[in-house]
DNA sequence: GATGACCTGTGA
DNA sequence: TCACAGGTCATC
């Protein structure tokens, strides 16, 4: 999906919709969607009776926390939903974070990969026409770097360390910081003046001052405009584009092997 | 650390 | 028919 403020998006309407609501069936038919071991029966055994007590999220993971069953004081599982490129989280029928960029809006039932139906009648789907999503049980939470959004600089200066690696690479590894995908990337690059290319680790102090700002920037501004694609660098996302800022015509190539655009008059 | 693979839809 | 897509994983 969807880069952070989708799934902080998917996130809130969890909050706002669907906890307290209480699971009477489970649908995963798409065995592919189940990942780590997880079988259509298994997650169903796991969460029927359960009510969906808190939505968090680390970076671009959601995580459903259930809970315990009867007077049972022990929580039931973590549901793990992870939405990939395409995912979406449906409560009731309703979405969040749209529109999405670079694939369908549509709705096409074949897309539903997984639902959990509510005993007051409700349901809670996964739409995800790549199927490039997840869905686990108590899924790891400590493989991901701190959230972009309370990314602070003795955050930042861990996750670059000494690599050598593409900054945007850097930036992007959810292991180092959690949440930033390849536009917010590109779009926080572009205000921070910084070349994606350039080893990380090469970074002068005065340059992670600006990269830490733009990153908070970013994240505050682009989330308050509705999305990951509400960018100033959005619209010049193209072959051919130009640079909003000063009127280069922007660079197009791979870094850490995803589709990158950046300036390269101001983008050092 | 770069590359290809995964899966499927869309638009040129 | 092909290139490409807001993500992640295994592999060279």
């Amino acid at each position: 999906m969807p880069e952070l403020l989708e799934v902080e998006a998917a996130r809130a309407v969890l909050e706002a919709r669907a906890l307290g609501r209480k699971i009477a069936s489970v649908v995963a038919n798409d065995a592919w969607y189940l990942k780590r071991g997880l079988t259509s029966a298994g997650v169903g055994d796991a969460l029927v009776g359960r009510k969906l007590a808190a939505a968090r999220r680390t970076g671009k993971q959601l995580l459903i926390d259930t809970s315990g069953i009867g007077r049972s004081r022990a929580a039931g599982p973590v549901l793990g939903l992870h939405l990939g490129m395409s995912g979406r989280v449906v409560v009731d029928g309703k979405s969040a974070g749209d529109p999405l960029l670079y694939t369908s809006n549509a709705e096409n039932p074949a897309w539903l990969r997984f639902g959990v139906c509510f005993a007051d009648g409700g349901s809670l789907w996964m739409r995800d026409p790549r199927r490039l999503g997840a869905v686990e049980l108590d899924p790891d939470e400590s493989r991901f770097g701190p959230d972009a959004t309370v990314l602070d600089r003795r955050g930042l200066d861990r996750a670059i360390g000494r690599s050598r690696a593409p900054l945007k690479a850097v930036l992007m590894d959810q292991s180092r910081i959690a949440g930033l995908g390849n536009l917010l990337t590109d779009e926080l690059l572009w205000r921070a003046g910084l070349d994606p290319a350039r080893a990380a680790g090469g970074l002068e102090p005065s340059e992670r001052v600006a990269l830490l700002r733009a990153i908070r920037q970013t994240v505050r501004v682009l989330g308050r405009r509705g999305g990951s694609h509400t960018g100033d660098l959005q619209a010049s996302r193209a072959p051919g584009g130009v640079c909003p800022r000063d009127g280069a015509e922007l660079l197009r190539r791979t870094v850490g092997g995803r589709t990158t655009y950046s300036c390269p008059v101001h983008q050092r």
